[in-house]
DNA sequence: ATCCAGGCTCCTG
DNA sequence: CAGGAGCATGGA
C-alpha cells in the first residue's frame, strides 16, 4: 500500500461538519464512512480501488481541508483525480456568496438557510452511482430505496481493505450486467427495475451515455441525451445531472418530496404541482440546484429525526 | 387494510 | 397533447 496526500482551501466559508452532516443521514450514502475525523470512501480511479480520506481543520470561515490517498500504486495522478473529484462532490471552488444574496431575497428559503452558513450541496460520489440510485429510487419509498442499494453492493460491488477496515466499492457497469435481470427480481427488484438498470448499465459501458460529455452540453441536450433511454424520464435526468455531474441550475420539479414541502412553504401547506415548482423555482436560478438541495436536506433531517423516534432512540422528554 | 412512495411508459379521449 | 391507468414492492 501507498500513500500521499495534500490539502485543499476550499472557496470560505465553508462548513465541512454540514456536509459530513448530510451524508451521515442521507439514505444514497451506503459507501461513505464518516467519523470524527471526516470522511473515508473508496473510488475507482484508473481502474484501480483508491481509498479517499478527506479531514478538515481550521474553521467555517478559514477552512482546510487534509486529502489522502491510499491504494497499491498512488502516484501524483491519481492523488490529482481524487483532489478533482472531492472538488467536485463537496462544490469546494464554487463561491457561495452569490447563491447566499440570492437567499436573502427570498424569506422564506432565506429562513431555511439562516442555520447552515458555510453549507453546499453534496453530489453523489460518482456519476454510474447517482443514475442507479435515481433508478432504484424511482417511485418506491426511501427507506426500501436504501435496502435496494445495498442488496446490489453486496450482489456485485467488491471490498476494499485497509488497516482492518473493509470499505464498499460501487459496482462498474460490468458488474451490474453481469449479474442479470433474473438476480435482480430475486432480489425484490421489480421487472422494471431490472430492466432499466441493466438497460443504463449497458449504456453506460458501452459509452452511448459517457458522463464526462454531459458536463459539456447545456441543461437541454444532456436532459434529452438521457431521456432517449427507456426508464430515464425527466425526473431521473434532472436527478442525475444535478446530484452527479453537479449542474448547478436544475430543479427536479417532478419529484413529489419537493413538491410537498415547497407546497407547505409556499402554499400553505397544499402540495405544488410540478408547474407550480418550476414557476417557484425561477426565483433561484441560477442556483436552483442549490435551492433543492436545501430543501431536500429539510426533508431528510425530518425523516431522520422521525425514523430515531420511532425506533426509540431519542426519548420523548 | 389502505394509501402512498425522491417515476416511467403506454394508452386513452 | 393532457390526463390517467398500470406497474411492483414494501413502509407507515
Amino acid at each position: 500500500m501507498q500513500k500521499k496526500q495534500t490539502e485543499i482551501i476550499p472557496a470560505q466559508p465553508y462548513a465541512f461538519g454540514q456536509a459530513l452532516a448530510y451524508i451521515r443521514t442521507s439514505p444514497s450514502s451506503i459507501l461513505e464512512k464518516i467519523d470524527d475525523h471526516g470522511y473515508h470512501r473508496v473510488f475507482t480511479f484508473t481502474d484501480q480501488p483508491v481509498l479517499v480520506q478527506m479531514n478538515h481543520e481550521g474553521s467555517i470561515d478559514n477552512a482546510r481541508l487534509k486529502v489522502e490517498v491510499i491504494g497499491d500504486h498512488v502516484d501524483a495522478a491519481i492523488l490529482n483525480q481524487a483532489v478533482d473529484t472531492l472538488k467536485r462532490i463537496f462544490c469546494l471552488t464554487v463561491d457561495p456568496e452569490p447563491f447566499h444574496l440570492l437567499t436573502v431575497k427570498d424569506p422564506i428559503l432565506g429562513g431555511q438557510m439562516s442555520s447552515y452558513r458555510g453549507l453546499r450541496p453534496v453530489l453523489i460520489g460518482d456519476p454510474f452511482e447517482a443514475l442507479v440510485w435515481a433508478i432504484i429510487g424511482q417511485q418506491i419509498n426511501i427507506t426500501f430505496a436504501k435496502k435496494l442499494k445495498l442488496k446490489l453492493q453486496g450482489l456485485c460491488g467488491d471490498t476494499f481493505h485497509f488497516n482492518g477496515k473493509s470499505y464498499p466499492v460501487f459496482p462498474k457497469p460490468e458488474q451490474i450486467i453481469a449479474l442479470g435481470e433474473e438476480k435482480l427480481r430475486e432480489n425484490q427488484f421489480s421487472r422494471q427495475k431490472a430492466q432499466y438498470l441493466i438497460t443504463a448499465s449497458r449504456a453506460v459501458a458501452s459509452g452511448d451515455i459517457d458522463f464526462e460529455a454531459l458536463t459539456h452540453m447545456s441543461y437541454d441536450k444532456a436532459c434529452q441525451s438521457l431521456m432517449q433511454f427507456k426508464g430515464l424520464g425527466r425526473w431521473t435526468a434532472e436527478y442525475v445531472l444535478m446530484r452527479g455531474l453537479g449542474f448547478q441550475d436544475i430543479i427536479p420539479a417532478g419529484d413529489l418530496g419537493l413538491q410537498d414541502i415547497i407546497g407547505q412553504f409556499y402554499k400553505h401547506g397544499k402540495r405544488a404541482t410540478e408547474d407550480e415548482v418550476r414557476q417557484i423555482a425561477k426565483a433561484w436560478s441560477p442556483w436552483r440546484s442549490w435551492a433543492a438541495f436545501v430543501w431536500w436536506l429539510q426533508l431528510q433531517l425530518a425523516h431522520f429525526v422521525e425514523q430515531k423516534h420511532r425506533s426509540g432512540v431519542i426519548s420523548d422528554e
